[in-house]
DNA sequence: GACGAAGATGAAATCGATTTCAAGCCGGAA
DNA sequence: TTCCGGCTTGAAATCGATTTCATCTTCGTC
């Protein structure tokens, strides 16, 4: 049962003061040396370190931030995660994960620990605000940075990518294949970054002036399954299309696989198209043909966003946006003969 | 400029002391009707919450546990996770995640956490102690579970699954299919988890009296790029193997693109038999036949072990074990006509 | 009607650090 | 020699809650 220490123990061992200790372990440079190395070594040898609610309590900060997402099961959040934390490290933040499953509880749950002091500042990268605060004004000034997706008249800072052009680029390259009957399954909408990525397959659907059939439009939610169901849809309709473009890779493999079970050649009879460039897309049979976000670099970009907000600076409220590339890859191919 | 409410302000506001708005708020039951309820409106009113920082300080508690993974890019603790969380949530605590990356100062970086009062608990997915903490003892006594992996002599609770009975079950799968070329792609060695995968994939060869020639056995690491070059190799060997049994699913996804790559049919040249069942498994073509775990149980199960541990609780030393399940799906058939 | 028990509330101590304010000491300048 | 300023250091205040201990009612019982 050993005892943790606590600072007075160490400045009783010494015979200075609580103060003292404290100023040496801060490195405040407010300590005379012959004493300065022999705290240092004290505390090293009775192994002490401050208690974090202690000093957050005194000093009015935690030191860590919360980064929110939708969905912690999406692989896609974990790269973007990691510049977080890598920049987070860096400043001497630790991050929390917190989790949404896109409950409306759940959220401003998360903004109500960055109120009660459990963390400095907030990542969010879900696609809206808590009703209830949203209706209270509540968000304003809090140090909170939206990432990847786009919450409209929040007043808050984002990092994002150029949803809408990269889902038109996508749906260009189907389009110089061949393609004329490109269908689309959306993210939930209408948030901010499935509608971009929506509107952008119109645009390119537009700009070339190819018709978009009553049906070629499917409402999803970013989910395998639903890519599966969906796909299936498509192919049922009495035109079916020759390319789908995803709003999003996990959807993607779900239609992938819906070809596969229906005996369909990818890309042969028809090519997909996804988006993000999740760590497994290369890996899947045949590779998936996607839009690849910098994700560690956004990550990084808000955390060192947030670092400038906490720190009392102001920040452009204009989106950063990041670069994207279209990766082709196996799961697009010239459009099949008209039959 | 909002001002945070303190618990003075909700209690001046209505003419009582702190402690009586402490008490009403912590739902004790000490406090009368007509005072309780004029309270609590005035707390909701002003949207008071409790620094928790402070409460922690007073409490000893921080009402918060840590889950450490080695990769928080792997899917695969995904679902412990939730599992985690969920138990957790109920329970009122909430969870910090950590990410190690096979660094051993980041793993005795969360040991640190511990100590200071950042969670009061853990559980640990790594393969090990950092060896600091090892040497000095520091461990015994601290209110951590090891979920998943095996750590040898720790003294610390697991709850796991029997992964020499699953590994043997699935090896002996193939050879029930015919197979008596099998050869292993191991995870680090020499964790337990990993070993213990390995022995049973050996001991499945040698209780079919099956030859294990040399190169058959394939050092890996858990990773997907790995898988790939791994199987590469296997391939090369001057009698390749009909059947490859894989430490875990990503590095099956490895070996399976690797194959795809060379123009070998799966599972018609070579079967592939992976270990998780990540949730892709089932995506992939031809879906992954592997060894599935009960993650989310794994992740309530060793949350509520853990939960018993921080109230003080005695818990056995005996390993927890939960059942697995080959799930057969496309990956593995009749090995083909011997040459 | 008096006493004891139970119930409601407040005052003050407490958790463990950091920080303000004050004091002591030393050296250099006038 | 005296005074001032700069270093070091310590005592005590502080952060915001919870909890102990004490006080004061109130009610029931004998």
């Amino acid at each position: 049962m050993n005892e943790r220490p606590r600072i007075k123990d160490v400045a009783k061992r010494l015979g200075v003061s609580p103060a003292t200790v404290s100023r040496a372990l801060s490195g405040s440079g407010l300590v005379a040396e012959p004493t300065l190395s022999r705290i240092l070594d004290v505390a090293r040898e009775l192994n002490y370190r401050p208690n974090v609610s202690a000093r957050n309590l005194r000093t009015q900060r935690s030191m860590s931030v919360l980064m929110v997402v939708r969905d912690i099961g999406n692989p896609f959040y974990l790269e973007v995660m990691k510049g977080v934390e890598q920049a987070a490290r860096e400043a001497g933040y630790s991050v929390l994960m917190g989790n949404t499953e896109n409950d409306p509880d759940r959220e401003s749950e998360y903004f109500d620990m960055l109120r009660d002091g459990h963390a400095d500042g907030m990542i969010l990268m879900t696609g809206k605000l808590p009703a209830r605060l949203e209706a209270e004004g509540l968000v304003g000034g809090l140090p909170v940075v939206v990432a990847l997706e786009t919450i409209e008249d929040s007043g808050l800072p984002h990092v994002q990518i150029d949803n809408f052009a990269a889902a038109q680029d996508a749906v260009r390259h189907l389009i110089e294949l061949g393609h004329r009957r490109i269908a689309h399954i959306t993210g939930p909408l209408p948030e901010g970054m499935s509608t971009l990525r929506r509107d952008g397959w119109r645009a390119a659907m537009a700009g070339a002036k190819l018709p978009v059939p009553d049906g070629y439009e499917q409402l999803g939610d970013y989910q395998l399954h639903t890519g599966q169901v969906l796909c299936g849809r498509l192919l049922d309709l009495p035109e079916p299309p020759t390319a789908i473009f995803c709003a999003n890779d996990e959807s993607a493999f779900g239609a992938v696989h819906e070809l596969h079970r229906r005996g369909r050649a990818v890309p042969d009879d028809v090519s997909v198209v996804g988006f993000d460039d999740i760590y497994l897309s290369e890996a899947i049979f045949p590779p998936l043909t996607t839009v690849s976000q910098p994700r560690a670099d956004i990550g990084r970009e808000s955390m060192s966003m947030l670092l400038e907000l906490i720190a009392g600076g102001k920040v452009a409220l204009d989106p950063i946006v990041m670069p994207t590339e279209l990766k082709i890859r196996g799961t697009t191919g010239p459009v099949a003969k008209p039959n």
